[in-house]
DNA sequence: CTAATTCTGTATCGAACGTTACAGATATGG
DNA sequence: CCATATCTGTAACGTTCGATACAGAATTAG
């Protein structure tokens, strides 16, 4: 075990309290002050661990990747790519709006950036929800060479259909639209969504 | 005529250079010293045409909300409601990718303060997005009542759904996607669309 | 027990922030 | 042509920003 005076938090738990104050505030919006407050630590101690205020930005991401994998895991495994498709704008909706108080509603990976005076942020957000993009359009290409999706159906743009939509509902959670609301426009996009020849 | 030396600037003209910093930075990360350069004033004159920084963001959002009249007339004027969603769809797609060098690709309304240490920025946009969602609701009400949306179809989530559909497209073009690739999604969002039976 | 190591809290750094005081410049009204 | 009014540029205001120097506290290694 290595030497030195042991941490006195847990990176974990000040991680997710730094997710709320930049979810909120926005990274440029969020300072210091205010994040070491939440996080219930010192400067000195969050420079230590996370470098700097970019760096303890990039963990938070991470974190909040973590928690969203669950999700993302299911989608890529559902049965069928509509019932995928269904899972994922669902899941959206609820995680989105439904809150349970812990962070502000939408998707931070949307609300903590996306302009920004070190273009690094904007840039590092995009590529994480490209990511995700990425999942949705794999699972659909196995889909379609498995005959689970039409000739006609292009397995990128439904991928970027369903993140776009993802999105959009993530603005409308932010500006207090409900789980039911958004359930709603959810069933509308599903209704696009192409159905194979005879079923 | 009114007394005193005369003004150096034209009010739109820097309100449309103000614009573009606030779009590409964010709200918080676009600095009075960004701002007075874009604008090529001085900071007395910003402060006694506009009061302060909040003062000036407002305003920029009435400039851009006149530039996007426009559309939204077209949009509400269309034949039916489907050309109108298509209209508002294939516009969205247009101009928040093809921007000809002279603002970030988006929507200013989405990418400048969606979440903001000052929380009447974030709501101040969200009224102005709220806005749109209005108009088009107004549109589909009136068309259901002249039959021209089957009865099942429900007007507010009809704008909700185009609403969400054209944020979602304003972030992906936020992060490059072209118009070419926003209007496939369009195609694929527009699929959705209720038809009437029988036609 | 001592030396070495790492973290913590206090207190503060220079830089940048939004904002404004002030004096000079430029117009109109009489 | 003078008084009044408004705008302009310079220069600076107090505050807050992100980031650290430093000394003391708490641990392990030997």
């Amino acid at each position: 075990m290595k030497a030195g005076r042991p941490r006195s938090f847990c990176t974990d738990t000040v991680l997710d309290r730094a997710m709320t104050v930049f979810w909120r505030k926005g990274y440029e919006g969020a300072s210091l002050h205010d994040l070491t407050e939440a996080m219930g630590i010192n400067p000195p101690s969050l420079y230590a661990a996370f470098g700097n205020k970019e760096g303890l930005f990039r963990a938070v991401i991470e974190r909040y990747d973590a928690r969203r994998q669950e999700l993302m895991d299911r989608v890529v495994s559902a049965p069928d790519p509509r019932s995928a498709a269904r899972l994922f704008l669902e899941g959206v909706a609820d995680f989105s709006a439904d809150t349970g108080g812990r962070h502000p509603p939408g998707c931070f990976l949307v609300q903590s950036g996306l302009s920004c005076s070190d273009a690094d942020i904007p840039q590092a957000l995009a590529e994480h929800r490209a990511e995700k993009e990425r999942a949705l359009r794999g699972r659909f290409e196995r889909d379609r060479k498995e005959g689970l999706l039409p000739e006609g159906a292009n397995p990128a743009t439904l991928a970027s259909y369903l993140v776009t939509m993802a999105n959009g509902m993530c603005i409308q959670a932010s500006a207090g639209a409900t789980t039911k609301q958004l359930r709603e426009i959810a069933d509308v996009a599903l209704s696009a969504w192409p159905g194979m020849p005879g079923k």
